[in-house]
DNA sequence: TTCTTTATAGTCACTCTGACTATAAAGGCT
DNA sequence: AGCCTTTATAGTCAGAGTGACTATAAAGAA
C-alpha cells in the first residue's frame, strides 16, 4: 500500500472518515414501486426526506448495520429482517457528499412484500412509503443512490429469482408478473410470462393440492411459492425499450 | 439516521474508520488470466502478496484514489490511467479484516491489455503479474476480493463490451475470442463467436481498408477496434458449465 | 343470463443458437 | 514446388426460445 499507516497505528491520524449505510427499501403497492423514506429532524437537510440509514457501530460490519437500521425503521422483527435479501449496491465517496464531515456511505437495496405502514419505533417516527416516481429532491446524494438502486433492481430481475422477494410467501403468477411490470414499467404478455416462469427450473414451485386464491374478480389462480434457485436460467429479458426514458449513467463514481 | 453525529460534529468522535481502496488489475497474457500483485514490505502480512491499494487522501474520492494507486503501481501515465475502465466491485467492512485498526476497503477491478512488467516506481518496486490461478494465500481478505473480482469480470463479459479493454487498440477477432476463453475457462466455437460479435451493434468496428495482422502462422485476420457501444445486445452468454470446476458462490452481482 | 375479468392452454412464424462443413490464405516442410 | 498445418472466414441446418396471437375456463358483476 502506498499510504501505509504510521508505525504507531494511531487510528485518528489516518482515519478521518465516518462510515454509514444507506438503505433503498422497496415494495410494490397498488402496482406502483414504493420506497421507504424518513424525514430528517436535524440539519443538514432538516425537513427533507432521505433514505434510512446510519453510522456503523465500532465493531459492526456494514451488512449488520444495514439489518439493524432496517429493523429499527420498519419495526420488523429481527427474525424477519435476518432472513430477507439485502444487496450491497455500491459505495459513495464524494468528499463533499456530506457538508458536516467526510462520510463514505455503503448503499444497500432491500425488497419487501407489501407491508403495513412502518411502525415508528424510536427515530423512525417519520418513516413512510413513497411512490418511487414521486419523490422530491432527497437529502445528500440520495437521489442518485435511489436511481442506482432502481437500475440495479430492474437488472437483477432479469437473471435472478429476486422478484419473489416482493411477494408474500404464497403468490399467484399474476402477482409475480405485476412485480416485473411495475419495476420495469412495461406491460408483459400473460401467457408468455407464464410459460417462461414455469420453464425456469427452481424459480417457483406450485403449492400442494389445488388451492386457489380468493378475493379477485376473475378465475382463481393457482398459488406458488419461491423455489430454491437463486439464478434464472434462461433469463427473463426485459423487452427492448421503444425509445423514451433512459436514465442510467454508466458506472461513474461520485 | 439512528446514530446521528453529535451536535459539535467532531469527526474523531464518530469517525473511527480508515478507508482504503484495493485494486484487482487483470490482464490476459499467454492465454492465462494474470493479476497484478505487490509484495508487502511491512507487518502485518510482511512478505505476503497483496492487491495493490492504499488509503484515501483527505479530499479524494475512492475512484480518484484507485486511479492514483494504479498509476503508481503500474508506472502508466496519468493519461492512460484516466482513460481506462475502473469498476467498483463492492466494499469490504468486516471489523477484523485488518488487525491494526478498523479499515473498510472499496474494491475496484481494472482491465488492461498485455503490458510489460510494471516499472517499479516508488513503492511499486515489488509489483508483478501473477497467473490468477496460481496465487498463494494473499494478505488480508484479498483472496476473497480477488475471487469476487473474477466472478464479476466473467459476468460482465456476457452483457457488456468490456472484453475489448483486455485488447490493444487494434485487435483481431481471434484475440478477442482468446479473452473470453481465458476469463471463462472454456473453448468457444470460432465461427459462432464471430457471428455473434459482428452482429452485436457497436461492439467492434472494422479498421478501414484491408489491413491485416502479421506475425502469426495462419491466414491473416482483419483488424478491429472497440466500437462505441457499452452494452451488448444480444448478450454473449457463457456456455452452461458441464459439471467440473464450480468456484462461484452463487448470487453474483452484475 | 350475459358481460367482464382473470387464468390457463395452445398455435405459429420468426430468430437465435450450437454443431458442423467448406473454403481461403498464410507459413513451414521435405 | 508441392503438401501439410494453422488460422480466418463463409455457409448450412436442426432445434430451442420468443413474441404475437387465439381459444377456452372459471369466477364475480350487471
Amino acid at each position: 500500500m502506498s499510504n501505509p499507516a504510521p508505525e504507531g497505528y494511531d487510528p485518528h491520524a489516518y482515519a478521518p472518515f465516518a462510515v454509514t449505510v444507506d438503505l433503498a427499501v422497496f415494495t410494490v403497492r397498488d402496482a406502483r414501486l414504493h420506497v421507504l423514506l424518513v424525514e430528517r429532524g436535524q440539519e443538514p437537510f432538516r425537513g427533507r426526506w432521505a433514505l434510512p440509514g446510519g453510522f456503523l457501530l465500532p465493531r459492526e460490519s456494514a451488512g449488520d448495520a444495514a439489518r439493524r437500521e432496517l429493523a429499527e425503521e420498519t419495526g420488523l422483527g429481527p427474525g424477519t429482517v435476518g432472513a430477507l435479501h439485502l444487496e450491497q449496491l455500491r459505495t459513495y465517496t464524494d468528499p463533499d457528499r456530506d457538508p458536516r464531515m467526510r462520510v463514505v456511505s455503503v448503499a444497500y437495496a432491500a425488497l419487501l412484500p407489501d407491508l403495513p405502514e412502518p411502525r415508528g419505533g424510536g427515530d423512525a417516527a417519520s418513516a413512510r412509503w413513497w411512490d418511487a416516481d414521486a419523490v422530491g429532491p432527497l437529502a445528500f446524494d440520495h437521489d442518485r443512490i435511489l436511481a442506482d438502486a432502481r437500475d440495479r433492481i430492474g437488472a437483477k430481475l432479469e437473471y435472478s429469482c429476486l422478484a419473489t422477494a416482493f411477494c408474500p410467501a404464497e403468490f399467484t403468477l399474476g402477482e409475480l408478473q405485476q412485480v416485473y411490470e411495475t419495476v420495469w414499467g412495461v406491460e408483459l404478455d400473460r401467457p408468455n410470462f407464464r410459460r417462461k416462469v414455469l420453464s425456469a427450473p427452481g424459480f417457483v414451485q406450485p403449492v400442494g393440492g389445488p388451492p386457489r386464491r380468493t378475493g379477485g374478480r376473475g378465475k382463481p389462480a393457482a398459488l406458488y411459492r419461491a423455489g430454491d434457485a437463486t439464478a434464472l436460467h434462461p433469463p427473463l429479458l426485459r423487452p427492448p425499450r421503444t425509445d423514451a426514458s433512459s436514465s442510467g449513467t454508466e458506472g461513474h463514481d461520485r
